[in-house]
DNA sequence: GGGACGAAGGGAAACGTTTACTGTGCGATC
DNA sequence: GATCGCACAGTAAACGTTTCCCTTCGTCCC
């Protein structure tokens, strides 16, 4: 025993009387990770030494200190992460669940959210969904396992009763777990539910972008909204009709259309409207991948953007700026909506009640519109 | 007693013997996660037996079965990850560390890693680290603590010295934890090391777009290189030059030009090269984003692509198809990438020596570039 | 000189699982 | 009819931390 010789008490036991399955000693260090009482055993302290040394919040003795730092660095030693969660507190992840990764919008919630949750400390798990209801149940599951602080669900949906039900079911189970169900982008189930909804002003934009084009001498709008039934194109479309009403121009059912948020469903809509020769001088895309496919079918049908017909998006995504013409668009403040989330999922006091906010979005006007009274 | 009296054998206990912060009862269900032992007592078995019922590795009966299943879906039980992690094995998760997630190729790359993870079972943790190689350093020490199955760093990096210093520590320390660290996209620091290696063949690739443009008789090729010292922009410009000796055409310094890869140093490199009056009639940017620059600035001096001017770039982003007029560039496969990364850091066999692939790019012909013997 | 106190450190419980051991009955086998 | 084996269930050790509680030792104050 190497004992520093001024007790009589035995020194920390190098390993446990259990049995190691490893047998020669030589590979110990090797592929099993060292663990605090490798630690204590080789600065010649106890693991709870070890421990506080670590932690920082309890004194130590310079000399002590020393030896558990020395051997830490050779060891290499990193605290487990499940150990420490099983007995202290360890702030728990922020999850993120979502449709898809790739498209622009939803990036750039994600990195709000990544950025939020790194600087409070936590880290992010990010999980795909592909609009598999199943596998967000599996996911919500699996975030519960994980005690992640929260659990954000985002992107529109199509708020129907089993939407609600699944909502209701997840707040609940999480809230219970001492988690929160954060809504992004898509509408409460139900009031006085322990949720968080961060949402943003899909209709107010509409409006905007709509309003835009008739107070640019626009009268024949064509409409290339979302699919029916979806919170946000349910939003948008009411918020293009409201700007209609309040500018007194007559709704023209047939100029007003639903499809998905694709660029081949704003390509076909537009060509088709142009070849049954339905008259507009304005398209209002309810989206700028949907813009995107507008623009092709106008170029392709031989009309110039803003020249003969003008056109707005929605979402100002990054590449907007950069079209032929930059596109007039709505901003949605996608980062922030990420950062929101986060801030009140984690920030939220003992309050219970449910929390909703809802952010401003805003038209950048480029160049793809035209006044129609010069 | 609601046993079923069919033994003298004590039911197991409640609660430990041990002291709960808990005095009344009746908070129990609300606040803290229900655990093993609750879903035990409530269906009037041991512990062991919910854990083989729910693990569904050894034999249960099926009356046996019913009850403890019973009491989890009436306590809403789910397994603590963290003590499951502790004793039986727990797959790690898989660690995503980038720049910045909004770019549209980084954001594939996440994809096929959060895809193939997830087929795998595991989770992803995607943290961003905006280029602070402290924060890099905080990570994958972050990751180890994590017991994360494998860290994959990705994005181009300048390969100096500190670098290599830096991912040989990393690759040391990971493996020496049991887990794996995987370069995307960048170069592998030195030979033998414990490091999986996913990279793509930016030299080929830029090789292909340039020997297009020299096939199609452009002789001036303005060059939008990145950075000098960044492995990608390097490995471009090398493809660059091999294709103008390949053809036998000279290098023209003042061609030759670097720049980050953004749309503003496209636009400005571009407009630049206008003004000084160089003469070119193609430009090959070593990425799409500074091709979008090039665009616009060509686009403002009233010149026509491809008419006036062929332009060529580099990643194939989304938008590339959508631009005026459509794009031809270099695909790269961002997402099979990513999707290689885990597979190849997971599903490593024993062997300890390091591994690398190249995946190959293509050239995706659009409409950017005009034959100029026509 | 004696007690109080603070600094420093150790022992061991607790966190929630999984699983190796240990029993039990009970039907089948010789 | 004793025995073997199998289906089924419980006990307890182990996983790696943190922290409560206890001990020791030196100082300071009256």
């Amino acid at each position: 025993m190497t004992d520093n010789g001024n007790s009589e008490r035995p020194i920390p036991r190098t390993g446990r009387p259990g049995k190691r399955k490893r047998t020669d000693a030589q590979q110990d260090l090797r592929d099993r990770p060292s663990t605090i009482r490798d630690v204590a055993s080789k600065a010649g302290v106890s693991v709870a030494t070890v421990s506080r040394t670590l932690a920082g919040n309890y004194p130590v003795s310079d000399e002590t200190r020393a030896r558990v730092m020395a051997a830490v660095e050779s060891l290499h030693y990193v605290v487990n992460v499940h150990a420490k969660a099983l007995s202290g507190r360890v702030a728990g992840p922020v999850a993120l669940v979502m449709k898809d990764i790739t498209g622009p919008s939803l990036a750039h919630v994600a990195a709000g959210v990544e950025q939020e949750a790194a600087d409070r400390g936590r880290l992010s798990l990010v999980c795909a969904t592909h609009d598999d209801p199943a596998r967000e149940d599996d996911l919500v599951q699996l975030m519960r396992e994980q005690h992640a602080a929260a659990v954000l669900l985002v992107g529109s949906v199509v708020p129907d009763e089993a939407y609600d039900r699944r909502m209701i079911g997840y707040a609940e189970a999480l809230n219970a777990a001492g988690s929160r169900l954060v809504l992004v982008g898509r509408p409460a189930p139900a009031p006085d539910l322990p949720v968080t909804v961060v949402d943003y002003d899909n209709r107010g934009g509409a409006f905007q972008a709509t309003s835009h084009l008739l107070a640019s001498g626009h009268r024949r709008v064509l409409f290339l909204g979302g699919e029916t039934g979806l919170s946000s194109g349910d939003e948008r479309r009411a918020g293009h009709r409201d700007a209609l009403r309040a500018h007194g121009v007559d709704h023209a059912e047939e100029l007003d259309t639903a499809g998905t948020y694709t660029r081949a469903s704003g390509y076909v809509r537009t060509r088709d409207a142009l070849r049954a020769g339905l008259e507009f001088t304005a398209v209002f895309a309810a989206s700028d991948v949907v813009a995107l496919g507008a623009l092709a079918a106008l170029r392709e049908a031989g009309l110039d953007v803003p020249g003969d017909v003008s056109v707005v998006g929605f979402d100002d995504v990054p590449f907007a700026t950069d079209l032929t013409p930059s596109l007039t668009t709505v901003r949605v403040p996608y980062e922030e909506l990420g950062r929101t989330a986060v801030r009140m999922a984690l920030s939220r006091t003992q309050a219970p009640a449910d929390d909703h906010v809802v952010l401003g979005t805003q038209l950048v006007i480029r160049r793809s519109v035209r006044r129609l009274d010069w």
